[in-house]
Order: C-alpha cells, then sequence, then structure tokens
DNA sequence: GTGTTAATGTACTGAACGTTACAGTTCATT
DNA sequence: AATGAACTGTAACGTTCAGTACATTAACAC
C-alpha cells in the first residue's frame, strides 16, 4: 500500500529542510557528526560539483539515507559543512592579544599578527574552502556571507580595533582604522593566498616568505608615519 | 620574491588531443570560433564541472561531434576556450603609457594606474574567469599558469618597470620594484576582487572605490618617501 | 558533373549520480 | 521484555551527460 506521496512540491524552491535534521538518538548524532566529517573531506578534495554522495557515504560507512534524513539533499549537506567549518574557524582561530602589552613595539606585534595571518590562511584546509566557497559563492550566497563573517572578517574586526588604540595612543597616525586594517591585510595576504588559490607551485616557503612580510609590516608603517 | 618555478613536474596527463583540432575549411573555422564562444559563457556561468557540452552545442546549433573533432574532450575545449580568453586579455589590456611622462606627477599616474587596474579586475567576464581558474587550478595547473601570465604577471611587470624607472631617477625610492610592484596591487585590487570573487554584495560602487584608491595610492606613496 | 574528403546531424550507449521507497535493524523508554 | 520510533542498508528509478557510430550533407579539386 503506496503511502500518500508528499509529491506537492511547489514551484518555488522549499529551501530549508522540511525534515527534522536534528537527530533524537546518540547513534544519530554520532552518524550526522561523521557524515559532516567526510562531506568535509570530499566536497573540499573535489569541489561541489564533482562530489558524489556516494563517495561520502561509502568513506563513513553509513547509507545514503541518512545523507537524506538530516540534511535533505546535497546542497543541504554542503551548507551544514560548511556552517560546521566556520564555527570551527571561529572557535580555533586566536590572534595575537587584544591590544598588545602597552609597551611593546608596534612593528613586532603587526609583524606577528602578519605571520598569524599568513599561517591560518595558507592552511590547506583553509585553502580548499575558500575555493569551494569561490566556486560556489553564486549558488550560495548566504553561506559565502556566513564564512566571511567567521574568517576574514573577524581578522579584521581586531585589527582596527588593535589600529584605533594605537591611534587615541599617538603611537600611530592611522585615522580610519578600518580602512587601514583592510589595507594590511591586503598587504600581507594577498600574494601568498593568491598563488595558493591557483595552485601554483613553489609556494614561497618559510625565509622568503617572512622577509616579505617584513617588507609589508615596514611599507605599512612608513605609511601610517609611525613615530618610533 | 617571485621565485622561479625550477622544474617541471612529470606529466601523466595525455593533455593534448590525438585528433587534428585544426579545421581544414572555412565553415569549420567559423563552427569552431562559435564553439569557443558559446563555450565561454556556458563554462564560465556554470564552471566546469556543471556546464554540459550539449548546452553549448544548443547555443551554437552545431553538434557535438564537431566538439570532440575539434577538442576531443570537454576538458579539451574548456582548455582552448581559456587560451582564447588568455589570448584575448593581452591583446585588449593595455596600461597607462609605459614610464609616463616625465615630468607627470607619480601620484597621479599611480592613481590612474590603480583605476585601470581595478576597472580590468572587476569587469564580470574577468571575475567569472578568475572563479572558473580558481575552481579548476588543481585540474589545469598549466592552465592556471597560463591565465596568471597572460593576466596579473604582466601588470606587474608594467608597473615594476614603471617603479624601476622612477627609483633610477630619484622620484621615488624603490629598491625593490617587483616587491613593490605586487605590494601596489595588492593594496589597489585585493579588497574590492575578494568582494567580488565572492558575491558579495554590494560592491563598492565609483565614489567610495575612488577614494579607497586613493588612500591606497598614498599609502603606498608614503612608504615609498616619496620626494614630492 | 564526379569523386573524395571533411563536417554535421541524429540517435544511441553506458555509466554516474541524486533521490526515493521500503523493509529490516537498532535504540530509548517503560 | 516489549514496543514504537529512530535509524540504516539495499535496491531501484529517473535523469543527465560525456562520448561514439553512422549516415547525410557540404566543400573542394579536377
Amino acid at each position: 500500500m503506496p503511502k500518500v506521496k508528499p509529491q506537492r512540491i511547489a514551484e518555488t524552491r522549499p529551501a530549508k529542510a522540511p525534515q527534522p535534521p536534528v537527530p533524537a538518538t546518540r547513534r544519530g548524532e554520532l552518524r550526522r557528526a561523521a557524515l559532516i566529517d567526510a562531506a568535509r573531506d570530499i566536497f573540499l578534495e573535489q569541489g561541489f560539483a564533482r562530489a558524489s554522495i556516494d563517495e561520502v557515504v561509502q568513506r563513513v560507512g553509513g547509507s545514503k539515507a541518512s545523507v537524506y534524513q538530516y540534511f535533505g539533499s546535497k546542497e543541504g549537506l554542503f551548507g551544514e559543512m560548511i556552517a560546521h567549518q566556520c564555527q570551527q574557524l571561529i572557535d580555533s582561530a586566536e590572534f595575537p592579544g587584544r591590544g598588545g602589552a602597552p609597551g611593546s613595539d608596534v612593528e613586532q606585534v603587526l609583524l606577528q599578527f602578519a605571520r598569524r595571518v599568513v599561517q591560518l590562511f595558507l592552511a590547506p584546509a583553509r585553502i580548499a574552502m575558500h575555493r569551494a566557497m569561490i566556486a560556489e559563492a553564486e549558488r550560495f550566497p548566504e553561506l559565502a556571507e556566513r564564512f566571511y563573517e567567521a574568517g576574514p572578517k573577524r581578522g579584521l574586526a581586531l585589527l582596527s580595533a588593535y589600529l584605533r588604540s594605537q591611534h587615541e595612543a599617538g603611537t600611530l597616525d592611522c585615522p580610519k582604522p578600518e580602512w587601514s586594517a583592510i589595507q594590511f591585510m591586503n598587504l600581507v595576504r594577498t600574494y601568498p593566498m593568491f598563488r595558493a588559490l591557483h595552485g601554483m607551485q613553489p609556494m614561497p616557503d618559510g625565509e622568503d616568505l617572512d622577509e616579505f612580510l617584513q617588507h609589508a609590516v615596514r611599507l605599512f608603517l612608513d605609511g601610517c608615519r609611525i613615530k618610533r
């Protein structure tokens, strides 16, 4: 006896899963988490379009039914995976301390910050995620925004707060800290990230990279008319 | 820090079509060109994986047989399309004049350059191409490199030549023109391009954007210790 | 015109994939 | 232990799509 078909899908996209995406049992939670983990690997390795749900399921040994129970669709799975990654990003990415000790050298603080930023942005997982987000930005605009806010925006906020404090303390001449933060990030991050996104070999390694960062910091500080 | 790629990675990929990709008749040439045009639209709209050859063929009214005669495979078509775009890029993208008139204001020259760069890099077709290249960088490393050389590298070369000439003329203190060129480009290009690649709305429009560019140029010149 | 080669249109194949149905299994609670 | 709900495995459906076979048509040389 065939059950009543819920086939009356409206022309407009349902968008949000009508299924309850929250598992009610422990095993369910584990399966859900495992699926997200596997999805991350597959999606970030192959991109959304090329990735197949079968491969995700094979990797965790579960079954496709679970995917559709928890996530409703391939896009739903992708979205949850990205959201999960964003949360991890927020939890894991601590930047150098707030304003820095008052006595510490601004150039050193910024250099440390630059190193940390590059280290974060060049992590292979981060690059893969960046790639996936750029590739699918038009299909998932809300995810792109989420990613931006979980990642780059937090770094910018921290940095501009620091710059503002230094400006008010008279250590830097930095009347537009938000813009200056953007410019600092651009100086520091773009070149290696650009190469990484385009898969260009070789990546700038430790020594060269650090020299590049020092150069960038110095340029930035000259522009802010540091008083040493 | 532009490090030269030291050696070519062993190529397991067959890559080159065994078919003769050159049409011998006039109609063939036209068909081939039309296919590349349509392929550009479809691929840049949908990305490599989601694009379908049938759609490309439908758009020009031809048939799949031609695609496989001229390009051998979907990847072949994609590659030829990208190469064609790169050539167009080279042909079309003239930057502000070589060294600039000796008497002209450096700040104005750089600002003009910045405007031109942003205009070029933010063109929707360019953004779409960038997206496609980033998404498929791992599958088509040689194309990514070609794209880089047809696009960004040329701008960098022009700019660093200009910076070097100004350094030698004593107008700028710019002992490492290649690095400085990279940094200038990073300052000028990154922020709007980043937003565009991530599909974020709204894009910075005329007035704000120009103010941003002026800010960037000024920061750069302060760093180069311009003598006015 | 006639013959030869290149190019095209049609129709198909085989495989991959997203999605669903359903029956069997495990879990949580009483 | 019992029971109903949550969960999972199997297998299929319908579709899409890259790639191919082949017959037809256009282009060109003579």
